[in-house]
DNA sequence: GACGTTTTAGACAATGGTGTCTAATTTTAC
DNA sequence: GTAAAATTAGACACCATTGTCTAAAACGTC
């Protein structure tokens, strides 16, 4: 997937650097107007002038509009993805206090791939141009949200055996936990208003309470908690 | 927010016939056209012919792009309004089985609503567009999604007081709801994919008996059922 | 300071879209 | 059948955008 035309020729290992700011700066400035006009509403001009750049140097990097948009996609799906899994491993293997650190998960969670600006770019993205890319975000879709689905039931499933928890099926409890800590920032994402923290943190104490009383076994955690 | 140049002048009444088919007809086109290729990508053309109606025939009922655009985003709202409604007025109030109805229930919702052409045209407008127009949008959320929730919670409340339910906070039961009910789903619509009515069901079925784990007064209605 | 490379500003053709206009044609009401 | 209204195809000016090209300037390395 890389550029075809690599500038191979004469140049010294380090002149690369000027470059390479400059990549970075034209893919963070394409990934803010695409994200905010999509792809047809996009000009190249905007983007050159949002990453302080000529509208020639964009060409030079990435020969077409296409191109620029695809390269664009991916850097986004590969930080998102290693944020996620980054979070993955925080996951309370041996917890201290249940739901406590559960909650303190799903925070992380949220804020850092849901209320995130890759977040929100992947969501609009796909959304918006999903269809005319399908192979594009169907790879990204196995690599990220595909995985952390089964990684999920898989460390829920250690807590089961465990016995903190009682899970039936674990995929199902997975894709509900993640359900469920969306449950009160849904409305606002999707009109791109972001979270406080006391939002982020009321909505994951929502939604783990509620998955431990569906999950927690019989009458071990869960001491009759009312709301505050 | 009707169009300021109304045919007044010597416009018998019964002529609006052949008008108002052309004007569905275009407003049908322009929606599925919108919602494929965005404000931006969406050209009069592709709509008229869409439409199977000249350009100028679009030009004369909506003055210009931007007013064809929030006809349409007004009429799909008006719609899933309507439709939401008519299924929240199926809501088990007086529930035979209580786990059985809630999935009917659920199925139906999830159906007529979310797996809907207007509902995927809304998801997709609101993520692309919502922030180009936030009036438009903001007045369908209050009416919309903002009265779902606390409808919802009314009718869970109800459930609740009669000792069928043991909710402390019902605006936040509403919501869990809701998302438990997307959560075997949401993957498949952000790819625009219709899931089967077995999935529509497992994943309503999945979606209550959680709910009702969590939500069920103590040792009255979960006779603790095994997956199949 | 000299060299090769990269960047820049600007001009440029080609394309495609919007919105207007006109003149011919069709539909509809009476 | 007639007259008014609506629809159509086509041409049109206008503008924005894409992608190319050129010559000058800036940069980095030796």
């Amino acid at each position: 997937m890389k550029a075809p035309n690599d500038p191979v020729p004469k140049m010294s290992v380090h002149s690369q650097r000027g470059q390479c700011a400059k990549r970075l700066s034209i893919l963070e400035a394409a990934a803010e107007v695409f994200c905010r006009q999509g792809f047809a509403g996009a000009s190249i001009d905007e983007i050159a002038s949002a990453a302080c750049v000529s509208r020639q140097t964009v060409y030079n990097h990435y020969r077409e509009k296409d191109n620029l948009f695809t390269a664009v996609v991916e850097d986004v799906m590969d930080r998102a993805n290693a944020m996620l899994f980054t979070i993955l491993s925080t996951f309370p293997e041996k917890p201290d206090n249940l739901e406590d650190d559960l909650v303190g998960f799903a925070v992380r969670l949220s804020r850092s791939c849901i209320c995130n600006q890759d977040g929100k770019f992947l969501r609009k993205l796909v959304q918006s141009e999903g269809e005319r890319y399908p192979h594009l975000f169907e790879s990204w879709r196995q690599h990220g949200p595909g995985k952390i689905g089964t990684a999920l039931a898989a460390l829920f499933a250690r807590l089961s055996h465990k016995g903190l928890l009682e899970i039936d099926d674990f995929d199902v409890a997975a894709r509900q936990f993640l359900a469920l800590v969306n449950a009160d920032l849904q409305m606002g994402t999707l009109f791109g208003v972001t979270p406080t923290d006391e939002e982020l943190d009321s909505a994951a104490r929502n939604a783990v309470r509620t998955f431990l009383r569906a999950y927690a076994p019989a009458q071990a955690n869960t001491p009759a908690v009312k709301t505050a």
